[in-house]
DNA sequence: CTGAAAGCGCTTACAG
DNA sequence: CTGAAAGCGCTTACAG
């Protein structure tokens, strides 16, 4: 049973009060040069690290974070994932003094979420966790935040110089890439591949750029694929709409071996060869949501790439709250792994 | 924010002692039962839940977890992963009082595996986690920790009916369907697969071989592949006598489009490859170890399986204290997700 | 520049 | 049967 090094321990072996100990560890100065590099030396040797539970009693730090993130909804069940994680990390910082609230705008609507970050910011929170979907909305938001001198964190999707405390997410175009690389391999060279963008305001969206761009990007290095890369980008998210347009390029192009789609309605397009019959073609899309994993166990969408929204909430609250409480300042941007999912280890994300 | 009851307040609303209340609250019984009752009644009322951080500060419980594991060495660095894991959870749980100790054996030597146990037994824990490699020697050591009522939770490898709390890693069987599932989908369905087992006592390591059998199965299913299915064993691990081996085997069967080998070992088959300039293979193996991920790198391994070392550890660790401290019991089994990984998202996995 | 003391909410040993 | 008090490790306001 190893004990701890208290602050009283290295009071004693210093001949200081704890005061002293205390003010030294906090740098809150007034402390004799020689006094402090003694006491932080004492400290290193007994590896001192608090005790966060005495602190946290003693200071009753009660900081409330508030997280704003799109609603979930039958369309949008993306966005249930985060909210699973909030529930998760919520419960585990609930021995800390630290209350987390979840507030959603609809994700259609660039009002509601101005409206939506009113909301946050009357709560009068300590700190704030979101998605900047909307660009030029969530730049307003980020100067107000930073007039009120509060930290802020996004996740899935990254503003650049937006004073944001750190983003946590994908890499967006290493994750085109590794699309790429997957069509890639089980496509024969001469096959075309033909890239979807699905979004109604796609120049509001720059993630789904940076995506295309990394998948290009692949086969003007290590690529082998030879054919034609045709982009076409899909406004109407209707079935019928969808089905004249891709008629017309499927048979415009009949030598389409592939298909990547750059954002998390793949299961549109493989409903598509689903209904034509086609099985030579090898979709690739993004997000592990029901609608897609559908397709993915059916065959018809090959890989699915993730990107792990809950631990998104999950980190950025943690880092959040490290960085109120204990004063850690987080790197700028933490990309997690692009998960690749297949009919065979879907059952892991979901 | 609502302010939270204590003790206190139910005592003074009471009219009794703090002493009383608590002796309510924990049924330590000599309480007069209408002073009971009142104060039970006065804690529903008040929604009372006891501050976690208050009662931990003052009870001191001061748990002592040891891992145990195969010492990392330029030849088993996989293990390595797994001492930093140990070391980020150490850090993580240092604010809780909790000590955690480091073991380690020589994973060629079963001799010192038992050495080792009986080292760790001598260390007094609250709680053990470790790899039971060796199936014979860790029976042996489950039946000691169980004599002594200690808990224990596997990672790594699982041994069924052992007793243990819980098995934290990942699912053998299925990893090799998702590899299956990778070779198929880039392999010609006309050629011929190779599969290479290479440990020195396969019989005591039932992961191996579950591997192998999830990768069969997938043929059985849904697999389009109809080449040979070639298996063999490799014991000598020197590069010579692996690559007689190996020009046996390849020559007598020229058809070979794939290799899938069920150890961390796949560098060594890669460099076979590499050594005779054949590029039509595509090798799948798992680790992400660096004389794996170099060939992966160069293109000569196609894809390498992860299985979240570091975070077996961390998570086994969070698991024996919370069920300790808390009394949480965890599940018998906990898989986590067999990672696909690429030279494209390699990065994330290093 | 430094120390002594109070108190966060809880548990526990002791006194009555 | 009940109360008063000490103390877990820390922070903070105050005194010197």
């Amino acid at each position: 049973m190893v004990k701890r090094a208290r602050i009283k321990d290295i009071a004693s072996i210093a001949g200081v009060s704890i005061g002293t100990v205390d003010r030294v560890l906090h740098n809150r100065g007034e402390v004799a040069e020689d006094t402090r590099s003694k006491v932080l030396q004492i400290a290193k040797e007994l590896e001192y690290s608090p005790n966060l539970m005495a602190r946290a009693l003693k200071t009753k730090q009660n900081y409330k974070l508030v997280i704003l993130l799109p609603l979930a909804s039958p369309e949008t069940s993306f966005w249930y994932k985060h909210y699973q994680g909030f529930e998760k990390v919520k419960k585990e910082i609930a021995p800390f003094q630290v209350s987390l609230e979840y507030v959603s705008f609809d994700i259609q609507n660039e009002v509601d979420f101005r409206i939506k970050t009113a909301k946050v910011i009357s709560m009068s929170p300590d700190g704030v966790v979101f998605a900047p979907i909307f660009k030029k909305e969530s730049m307003l938001f980020c100067n107000e935040l930073h007039k009120l001198q509060l930290p802020y964190l996004f996740i899935d999707s990254y503003i650049d110089d937006s004073g944001a405390l750190s983003y946590i997410g994908e890499d967006a175009y290493q994750s085109g890439r590794i699309a790429a690389q997957l069509i890639d391999y089980g496509t024969n060279a001469s096959k075309d591949i033909l890239i979807v963008n699905v979004a109604k305001d796609l120049d509001n969206r720059l993630h789904l750029g940076n995506r295309t761009q990394g998948f290009l990007s692949y086969f003007m290095d290590v690529g082998h694929n030879s054919g034609l890369k045709i982009s076409i980008e899909i406004q109407q998210l209707d079935y019928e709409s969808i089905k004249i347009t891709l008629d017309k390029v499927v048979q415009g192009n009949p030598n389409i071996g592939a298909v990547f789609i750059t954002s998390s309605k793949a299961y549109i397009i493989a409903r598509y060869f689903e209904d034509t019959k086609n099985r030579n073609v090898n979709i690739v899309g993004y997000d592990i949501v029901d609608k897609n994993t559908k397709y993915l166990r059916t065959g018809y969408i090959r890989f699915l790439l993730g990107q792990r929204p809950a631990e998104q909430v999950e980190i950025a609250v943690r880092k959040l709250y490290d960085y109120l409480a204990l004063g850690k300042v987080p790197n700028q941007k933490e990309y997690l792994p692009v998960d690749v999912v297949t009919p065979e280890n879907i059952t892991y994300f979901t």
